[in-house]
DNA sequence: CGCGTCAACTAGTTAC
DNA sequence: GTAACTAGTTGACGCG
């Protein structure tokens, strides 16, 4: 089942080194914490990154940010909540399960890691959910759900393909992806009070954001 | 109300 | 045993 290029979490020496020399005292979130990621971290784009990842930081992501993750259902929360014997909260207690809708900027940040690496090692993890201010769980989860999603996609494509119908290969969709998820980021960062967005693959061109 | 999307979840598998 | 993976499902939410 597991694709041929699935990423192990292999901890290299070098890797640790290099981690090391560059990180400082990062240890952001889990301790034991070495990067692995120096091989395929080959992020050009990181520097530039940063900006955007810094902006994540210091802005609260959005005044009704009420929406993300962290406040709906703390994946912290989910996981003690998974850990607990089901049977010691009532039915009643027992709270409904909440969607978190990650902002546009932790999209767009999730998307060009994502068109750069389809598998992140735990200190890569750790690291982007410590900078989109998520859990590690919500950044696993989300790149799982984006490889099966992508993985899909492809598939569709294939039978649309056989059916004569023009082909996008998977690079393709992940760079529209990140186009698009690029543009309402700049969109929202440009204009903070966002009155309206402009969606290009929407059906209704200009929509009210939902941030 | 039906439908699509997507984060979160489950089950089964794999690798260490 | 643990952690991460894929494939599929569930449930919340927004839209027409």
């Amino acid at each position: 089942m597991a694709s041929s290029n699935r990423q192990l979490t292999s901890f290299f020496i070098e890797d640790i080194l290099s981690m090391r020399e560059e990180k400082g005292d990062e240890s952001s979130g889990s301790s034991a914490e070495s990067q692995t990621d120096s091989r395929s971290c080959t992020d050009g784009g990181e520097a530039h990154d940063d900006l955007l990842i810094a902006a994540l930081a210091t802005t609260p992501a959005s005044p009704d940010d009420s929406c993300t993750a962290e406040r709906t259902n703390s994946p912290t929360e989910a996981t003690t909540d998974a850990d607990e014997p089901n049977h010691t909260q009532t039915l009643s207690q027992k709270q409904k399960r909440s969607r978190a809708a990650f902002t546009h900027l932790q999209v767009l940040e999730l998307e060009k890691k994502f068109s750069r690496q389809r598998y992140l090692s735990a200190p890569e993890r750790a690291h982007l959910a410590a900078a989109l201010r998520l859990t590690e769980t919500q950044v696993k989860i989300w790149f799982q759900n984006r490889r099966y999603k992508t993985k899909r996609r492809q598939q569709l494509d294939c039978y649309r393909k056989a059916e004569g119908n023009v082909a996008v290969t998977a690079a393709a969709m992940v760079e529209e992806d990140l186009l698009r998820a690029s543009l309402l980021a700049t969109m929202y960062t440009c204009y903070p009070y966002r009155p309206c967005v402009y969606e290009p693959h929407g059906l209704s061109a200009w929509r009210p954001t939902v941030w």
